[in-house]
DNA sequence: AATGAATGAGGCTTCATTCAT
DNA sequence: TATGAATGAAGCCTCATTCAT
């Protein structure tokens, strides 16, 4: 059932992905890692040495989506708003492949030898950041966007775009009261975020 | 002997609050509540007959908070801008307090019996956010708020809000690699948000 | 069936001490002890931890059997030659009890922690032995005894008292050919030994 | 391809020899000997099925070596003293090639079917014995040797050999204090244990 | 109300072994 | 001959929970 291989260790990779940060079981037992991607426990550890290192590795390669999503803003050649717009698409995607994912990593602060990967130290990344501060301080000169700390800006991008996700249950059940109501809520979300960024 | 009753209790359950949503440690042991309370394990027991309910009853009382969160809108006599700014100091005074409680609730929603709880069925507060859209309509139409539907510019609102809160471990690490800068960023925070919503 | 207290614990103990050095099975499990023992697996976890730190507090018990083995040399007011005959079954009778300690001891030196505790740095002990080596000389000069370095007096006579009985079943089996045969020899052990150290 | 043939089997199986009764790592692991060996782990399962027949195939020659221990009595030619003398060089440097391995067959001998192999009936070795006490009751007779039965002088010489080299560990740590003071006592050892047997 | 003792369920991990190549 | 992949058995340990005061 399972391929062969580098194919296996990936696929138990992929599926621990999955449970935790699809899923949002945090508290996996190996055993239910391995059932879901139909192995035999035993080879879990066989790859990975320990559930812990399993996680880790999986959390890294987490990392690393997040890592490129910052780095995706270096899409070239579209005016600013139009590339917050393809910022939107592709956060929002992410988000949604992995609901659980950020809440995991901020509730996990304290496995402190993860963070030391994870800080923005990435020279190419700081650049991106930098151009895209400098475009977004144009377009708050040229009043198309209301004055702020760039940060700030960042930050309510941000969370503008990820909270309603991440937060999806919370939303669906204390909010909306339905499913349809909240997926309907979602695909006009991007218009309503831009409309609130812009003027 | 008789002293302490109801006094043990509430202890317990605010030690367990404490270490479950103020420091996000969800896999908490029945003995490192204990140890953090200062009590024996088995009292534990005795009071709350299990882990779980335990858990029940403290999710139980941070859904209370988050009720009161929706029904604080109704803060009268003032400004419609001025009764948000109250609002975000309201609400992010409580996101402060248990940051971590609304990811619990997020990641657990699958599992727990206690949803129809916190549905939105309360009629003072399907009252009070009727009465909110139709300050926030009159806004629109006034051109001091961009238009949208009335819930998407509550989404905006409760994520710019909540999300930098809940997600500070990423933030401070990941965006603004101190402390201290995440700190000044947030004592900004207010503004920045109302320079958003209106204009 | 097992008793209260303090008394289970040591209780566990005993058997502990009983299944690694009478029985020398030093690979037991934990639940072979607690078998042995007629108590619950996990409470043995529950009074030591672990199996290693059972392991350890039952061979630093075995140790204390050790040093007094040495200070039991203060046999006061008899010949050295009755002292010696005493020391023998005193020490025999030790070893007969735990035949498996030393042996374990030995293929343990490796855990080095355990033999800080063990090395002869007990002044009591110094004095014994520093009494005991002056007697010796004294029987050597008055050519009642080999002359030799008192240390070598004192590892001929523990080798010729433990070994026989440390390698007992080597012994049954590969010298004697019979229990019966292996017994007689032993009960006439003493009288052959003193007939070697003394002439 | 079919050159290290027999080679690496031999290999596998001295490596073990070794780890077993020389590092008296009595529980080693397959993979551990086979790291030692500098081989796959698997390899040793292809030459010998399972860890407990190729143990007992180490075993079997460690057997041999005791075997000889035994036949080696028969140095013909010289004085009883002086071949005693001999079998003191040859004994102590057969313990101290493998010092674990008389302590790992006593203490492995109740649980292991190979003793049959191990007893001595050997028909040669018989002999040697009987002529080894024909000669030693001559010693006797002329006063040379403390009269006592030959076994027990067999025990004795055999004990004064054998325990100081197979307790090292216990004896460097609890009685010399210092790996030098031990090697100083072991080079004067044979006079020492010549001068007990003999006056 | 409070606590030490005891227990069953279940989790992680290691190990020897087998399979397939 | 040699090896990476896979597996079943078994070990250690933790945890929540119950028992007996």
């Amino acid at each position: 059932m399972a391929g062969k291989d580098k194919g296996t260790e990936n696929h138990i990779k992929e599926t621990a992905k999955a449970v935790f940060f699809k899923e949002g079981r945090f508290n996996a037992t190996t055993q239910e890692i391995a059932d879901a991607a139909g192995v035999n426990r035993t080879l879990l550890h066989y790859y990975f040495r320990s559930r812990e290192i399993l996680l880790e590795k999986v959390l890294l390669e987490g990392q690393e989506v997040f890592r490129k999503k910052m780095n995706e803003h270096a899409l070239t050649g579209l005016s600013f708003k139009e590339k917050i717009s393809q910022l939107i698409d592709v956060w929002m995607d992410r988000v949604k492949e992995f609901p659980y994912l950020d809440s995991y990593l901020a509730s996990q602060i304290h496995n402190t030898n993860l963070w030391e990967n994870l800080k923005m130290n990435d020279k190419e990344q700081r650049k991106n950041i930098a151009d895209f501060f400098a475009e977004l301080q144009e377009e708050m000169a040229a009043g198309r966007v209301a004055k702020m700390e760039p940060m700030q800006f960042l930050l309510n991008f941000i969370s503008m775009v990820s909270y309603p996700v991440i937060m999806r249950p919370l939303m669906e059940n204390s909010f909306f009261n339905s499913k349809k109501a909240y997926v309907q809520a979602m695909s006009e979300r991007k218009e309503a975020i831009l409309s609130t960024l812009f003027r």
